[in-house]
DNA sequence: CCGAATTATTTTAAGCATAAAGTATTTTGT
DNA sequence: ACAAAATACTTTATGCTTAAAATAATTCGG
């Protein structure tokens, strides 16, 4: 097996090794999934039973709770990574329900400025308390010790993931 | 309704490390659904560019493919981790376009027999190649030696997450 | 054996998600 | 100045997702 001098990193695996590696990657993929899914259905059905919510409003009553003065509503579909389109309904509701505010601004009439209301704020406040508690429930069976480490690892795959998607 | 004896794990902390965990555990449930989202985001894009095709269709294909003779249709929702209403329809176009076959029981007429037709396995298995290759290229960037600790990890977040769902 | 509970599946209503096309509005190039 | 490109956002079509109610078949208890 004669091995090239500028080897790509995957050319230059045998097929074994390349098995096992796809092997390790799909794996990978599927407890982050599963991870994610076990989580996310609780939090959703939490959020539901207590309090008729549902997690993409309030993530982007998140988002507004760290911005006093608004944001662009083109800002939201960026920070949230998803789609223009989606995020319209949402806010919709949001307003109507007295949550958020959303002004044309006078500079560039295509621009609309969201901002939380005051009554917005706090209901935040109360469903990002009841939040934090159930993600500590959940999590709660997993070492504290070893968060830092796990954190380190997602931090280091999404950046991976990040630059994977940049290349082409 | 007396509760345990032994003091829980969290009362026993004092404020500080409790906050301290609290961000821990939030930063961990943010970084797994953001490599999630970017990772399923990527692959949808994908599978609906080169094969016109969704995850969720995928998904039940790929769990009839281990099943030479097909799975009884109520197994498919426990194994995806989805409502079984969600499957109806997503059944009903795999059968509609040959990919799988639904019979009914002779033993139970409430019971369906779901199964992959020889055409339906033929594209999922060009579909699962591509998956594989995605997903490589994707976790490219990660080190390929620290993948068994990362798995390792999620299992243990995985089971602990279970295990909380389970008491209640 | 027969009514009541259970089980398997479907239907319905509401909401989330995307891609692609559409509507204004502003900016840019000449 | 003005047509064309770019930007901000909405609309539409399609599909996933859940919860809850409905339907149908089986099992169970008396």
């Amino acid at each position: 097996m004669a091995l090239a001098k500028e080897p790509t990193p995957v050319s230059a695996k045998n097929g074994a090794d390349q098995e096992a590696e796809y092997r390790a990657q799909t794996r990978v993929w599927l407890r982050l999934l599963a991870c994610t899914t076990l989580i996310e259905g609780e939090l959703r059905r939490r959020f539901r039973e207590e309090f008729d919510f549902t997690m993409p409003r309030f993530d982007v009553l998140a988002q507004l709770d760290r911005e006093p003065s608004g944001l662009v509503l083109g800002e939201l579909p960026k920070r949230l990574m998803v789609s223009a389109g989606n995020l319209t309904p949402i806010v919709d509701r949001l307003v109507e329900d007295g949550y958020i505010t959303r002004t044309p601004s006078n500079l560039d009439r295509r621009v609309q400025i969201v901002c939380m209301t005051v009554e917005g704020r706090k209901a935040f406040r109360r469903m990002a308390k009841s939040h934090g508690a159930w993600l500590a429930e959940l999590l709660a069976d997993f070492p504290a010790d070893r968060f830092d480490g796990l954190i380190g690892e997602l931090d280091e795959l999404k950046g991976a993931v990040k630059d994977a998607l940049q290349k082409p």
